[in-house]
RNA sequence: GGCCCCGUGGUGUAACGGCUAGCACGCGAGGUUUUCAACCUCGAAGCGUGGGUUCAACUCCCGCCGGGGCUACCA
């Protein structure tokens, strides 16, 4: 956790889920990990060694002293409790040879958590209950295991959710009876979904392949996220990587739980996503294509190269995420899509002579640039005495099918005359059968 | 219920106890304009609440209200 470099950040992965074994959930992460472009390796524990180092934990505290054997349920606990005005469980050290492992808490003094964003936190040790760490079959208990494996991994500082403020007393707890110095901790706040409920790890993971899929950079993320619950001393908003990386400071961390607000991370993409050299625009597109829009999976990368730098220039500008680039350049990779009411709106007895004229134009023309298009048609609305939109909505109607598109001028050019002009021709033919 | 954390506009945030509480997203109104965006200008909108300390409180203390977390032989 050395700010400026050298730094290791140990992640354990410590979450299950029922529908998923723990190992589904990690490829998950990791694979979310890979997206945000952080390098990640296995580490050297692995799953075997580490059921047989709780066990020799747990034989400690037994021998010690330092934990018991109980057999008492849960209800048995908390009718103890309930009798005892919610005071912290007790059992019988020395009795039982079998049930659950409890560590025993001391009766008196509290214990405090030093939170690098909250200060000192204490939990009166009597209201804690002497806690379960491993079950009666031996196998170990979250709050346990986390405690020994941050121990024997020399963990130096835990960062994590608000949530498990309350978990770390215990943790403390486990790490004095075996005599460890606890490591730094520092307890983010909670982020919170749209509807207001809690953002869950488990959600989490989960939540960053939607970001992904939603077409977001990487980039725009990490600097969305950074500013949730920080912000710096003079509002700078924008910040790449590297200034995020220099300037971020926990400290600075504020300790209410945030609103995920993904209209303002669209905002923040859409300027990353405008920053990008050609070469990477086209490349963070085509893997996103590759991936997610079927549609284009293969009549993307099986296009010209000069086809797919110019529907990358001419989309550029226009388009927040990745996710929106297809639905304005699909028509220069395929035949224009149907949609009815664009057709019917824009394609009637008066946009006919308008096209037929523009289409003239278009064949007359050398240069098949933005600029020479512009010239060429301009007079044409302006000599029908039309407004601008009157000519190049049913243009675009023709080449595209829809009524969004990339500029016009931009769209015809990138498009090529030959395929321009059947296109114009094809709706022409269409507008001709239809009016009889 | 108990324990703990938190509370600046709709959202994210900034402000040595001291300027008309700043910035960003979003929203509204204009502008630009071939669509949708983008972009430019202007605008509305906030310190949860009641006390206290102080010459002075968004900032410190207490109560209340509100939100959240933990209260498992889950993680």
């Amino acid at each position: 956790m050395a700010r400026g470099g050298g730094g290791k950040l140990v992640l354990r992965i410590e979450d299950t889920d029922r529908a998923r074994s723990t190992s589904e959930v990690a490829e998950q992460i990791l694979d979310a990990l890979g997206w945000l472009e952080l390098d990640w390796d296995e580490g050297p524990f692995s799953q075997h060694e580490r059921g047989e180092r709780h066990a020799a934990r747990i034989e400690e505290l037994l021998d010690a002293g330092r934990a018991y054997r109980d057999p008492a349920t849960s209800e048995q606990v908390r009718a103890w409790k309930q009798a005892r005005g919610g005071a912290g469980y007790r059992g019988e050290p020395g009795e039982a040879q079998s049930g659950a492992v409890r560590l025993r808490v001391p009766d008196e003094g509290e214990t405090v958590v030093h939170d690098l964003l909250r200060g000192e936190v204490g939990f009166a040790n009597r209201l804690q209950d002497d806690l379960v760490i491993a079950r009666g079959d031996g196998t170990p208990l979250y709050n346990f295991a986390v405690a020994v494996d941050d121990a024997e991994m020399e963990i130096t500082d835990v960062v994590r959710g608000d949530d498990h403020l309350s978990n770390t007393p215990k943790q403390l707890l486990v790490l004095q009876a075996l005599g460890f110095d606890p490591p730094r901790y520092a307890h983010l706040p909670l982020l919170h979904g749209p509807d207001g409920k809690k953002l869950s790890k488990r959600h989490g993971a989960a939540s960053v392949q939607e970001l992904r899929q939603a077409g977001y950079l990487p980039a725009a993320v990490r600097n969305y996220l950074a500013l949730l619950g920080w912000g710096t001393e003079d509002d700078t908003t924008l910040m790449s990587t590297d200034e995020l990386v220099e300037r971020f400071q926990i400290e600075r961390v504020g300790r209410a739980s945030a609103v995920f607000d993904e209209r303002k991370l669209r905002w923040m993409n859409g300027r990353f996503i405008r920053e990008l050299e050609p070469d990477a625009y086209e490349q963070r597109l085509s893997d996103y294509l590759q991936r997610y829009e079927p549609a284009a999976a293969d009549a993307f990368p099986a296009a010209a190269p000069e086809r797919r730098r110019r529907a990358c220039e001419i989309v550029r500008e226009k388009a927040q995420t990745l996710a929106e680039v297809w639905r304005l350049i699909g028509f220069l990779f395929a035949e224009p899509v149907d949609d009815a009411k664009a057709w019917t709106k824009w394609m009637d007895a008066e946009a006919a002579p308008l096209l037929a004229a523009a289409r003239d134009a278009l064949a007359g023309l050398d240069r098949f640039e933005p600029e020479a298009i512009e010239a060429a048609l301009a007079p044409i609305a302006d000599a029908a005495g039309v407004r601008p939109k009157a000519l190049y909505q049913p243009i675009r109607v023709a080449l595209t099918g829809t009524t969004v598109s990339p500029g016009i001028f931009d769209s015809l050019a990138a498009l090529g005359r030959d395929q321009a002009l059947a296109r114009i021709d094809a709706a022409l033919r269409r507008l001709a059968a239809a009016s009889g």
